[in-house]
DNA sequence: GGTCACGGAGACAACGTTATCACCCACACC
DNA sequence: GGTGTGGGTGATAACGTTGTCTCCGTGACC
């Protein structure tokens, strides 16, 4: 910029204001800064005018995998939000790894970003209040903040365990299995806790035997659905708590003579062509993301109202997989 | 930092020393410093260090679609490359758009990234020569540059495609259309040519009434289908060019009697789980993105030889739905 | 004719780091 | 006892911007 100001023969101040189109600069001046500009394909950098402003124009977004489609409908979301009010997105995973999350998100932090959207693995985020204490904006999506006060946007999880395991009850089934995610993961828990209410509002018992949480990895499915289906009293029905572990059991039961009927937690793509076609409860990530953004850049517009928390509503999409009657 | 010195009573330049663990510093130092430090909450300020630097440590990622699994796959394993060499990643949508990716490219140039991979739209990057000149690396997977010199990752999309094809052929198959993406796309068009090849070796005439390029939109799809499938001589094997087309073929052929044999460009998820399971030729984004992210970073590294092209192979995944025979 | 307002321009200091250099002291060497 | 030598330390000047303040005209107003 200075070998600009000298090769226009102008002030330094000037060329400044030129760059920011500010007012107040004659046409005269413009023209030769311009042309200096030109002459020396000067650019302006970046980073030195946000040391000064002191924002960064990024914001960071934390995910728990980049590659899962939950998180890339996400990504999406958020990223066309971000570039709509001028910002750039950072992304990262943290493999559903609490510290990992804490790494990245304090590494996003520490590059300045003005915000993050976090998708948190862990469960206590207080490492993040010294960064929000600093002015950074956090907004927690699909799981809330734990042990400190922050925006999350959420979906109603138990709400729609309870509409995916009535969709089974109103068919008849009685013994209903449940395969979710591992303990610790808040949604996960939300949506068992669905599942145990549908069930009890049916006035079915609820059978710890036949809730089964832990990785999703095809050697675990299949241990549990070797267990449901087995004995005097087997399951007629599974209810899945996320489309990982859906299609996990569709791949097991493929290999199985006896086929209960599914509903999963989560919608996924070629649902809709196997068959049976797979009857899923479906969450939307898209608005989810966007709503996390949209919040995320209320507070960088300067909201400084209290945190709040949004939760987001499910459909039940039945497709057949779920009206195999008991 | 300053802060910090006065509340230490030391030099600023000393509480450099003890942040960047450089050493000629005494222990008694280091630990009055790491005091102070801790009183105030000090953390550096990556932009200002940047700025002093001349570097961001940060790489950005252009895409087509960052919900496409393809990309998906890409960007993970280029993330977890910038991961490993402490760089965080930038990542942005062009939609398939040359203008969009231009823009998020420069974009992601004037925040001072270190490095930027591309997947490109357009097929004119001579914006990025500037850039380039200025230090950015560029690498470009999937697709190559255009009318600049420049590093790229490929895939042998021609070799796959003749893969696919001879499958098709090996089965008796002697009329076979081919759906791809539009033309100007690359990808598309090595493909098109590897279908070509795959025909001509097998002395089978080449009929360019049995190709349709278009957007992967179902309406395209169905028009293409009615076409190959009807008049005297209708197709009895379909080769798809990418993953979204096959999805397209499939929803479409689930509605006809008339069940051609079908063979895909590029794996996807539940393609083993359809029926028939969907014969597909496979290309490893992950390879493709780690590779490229490593070719990267081997620039950033200081390696300044000359611009090359490393082209990744593809194999056959058969499965069913390419064995029908004609 | 003096003052006032205002448009146009530049000097200078900041933003928060790091690099360079100079300094001081202690110890070993001739 | 001078003279290196080298570890430990701090002043100071960058890095490339933008904000603030000042300055200089010019025309309008009393």
């Amino acid at each position: 910029m200075n070998d600009v100001a000298r090769h226009a023969g102008v002030g330094l101040k000037t060329v400044s204001r030129v760059v920011n189109g500010e007012p107040r600069v004659s046409s005269a001046m413009v023209q030769r800064v311009r042309q200096a500009i030109e002459d020396l394909g000067f650019r302006r950098h970046e980073g030195a005018r946000l040391l000064r402003r002191g924002r960064t124009a990024c914001v960071g977004l934390v995910l728990e995998d980049v590659a899962d489609p939950f998180s890339s409908a996400l990504t999406r979301a958020v990223e066309s939000e971000a570039w709509a009010n001028g910002f750039l997105l950072l992304t990262g995973s943290s493999g559903e790894d609490a510290v990992q999350e804490r790494e990245l998100t304090l590494a996003f932090c520490a590059g300045r970003v003005d915000g993050v959207v976090v998708v948190p693995a862990g469960d206590d985020h207080r490492y993040l209040a010294p960064e929000i204490e600093a002015g950074v904006a956090a907004v927690f999506a699909d799981r809330p903040a734990g042990r400190i006060e922050a925006d999350a946007v959420l979906v109603d999880n138990t709400g729609g365990a309870r509409l995916g395991v009535g969709h089974l009850l109103e068919q008849g089934h009685r013994r209903i299995g449940h395969i979710g995610d591992a303990e610790g993961i808040f949604t996960a828990g939300e949506r068992q806790r669905g599942y145990r209410e549908a069930l009890e509002a049916a006035e079915v018992p609820y059978d710890p035997s036949l809730v089964a949480r832990g990785p999703v990895e095809q050697e675990f499915i299949r241990h549990a659905l070797d267990r449901m289906l087995a004995g005097p009293e087997p399951v007629t029905a599974v209810f899945t708590g996320n489309n990982r572990a859906t299609v996990a059991v569709i791949r097991d039961l493929a290999t199985r003579e006896r086929r209960p009927a599914l509903v999963g937690f989560d919608d996924f793509e070629l649902a809709d062509m196997l068959s049976p076609a797979v009857t899923v409860v479906a969450q939307d990530a898209a608005v989810l993301g966007r709503t996390a953004a949209q919040v995320l850049f209320q507070r960088l517009g300067g909201d400084v109202s209290s945190a709040r928390t949004i939760e987001l509503q499910t459909r039940l999409i039945p497709r057949g997989s779920g009206e195999i009657p008991a």
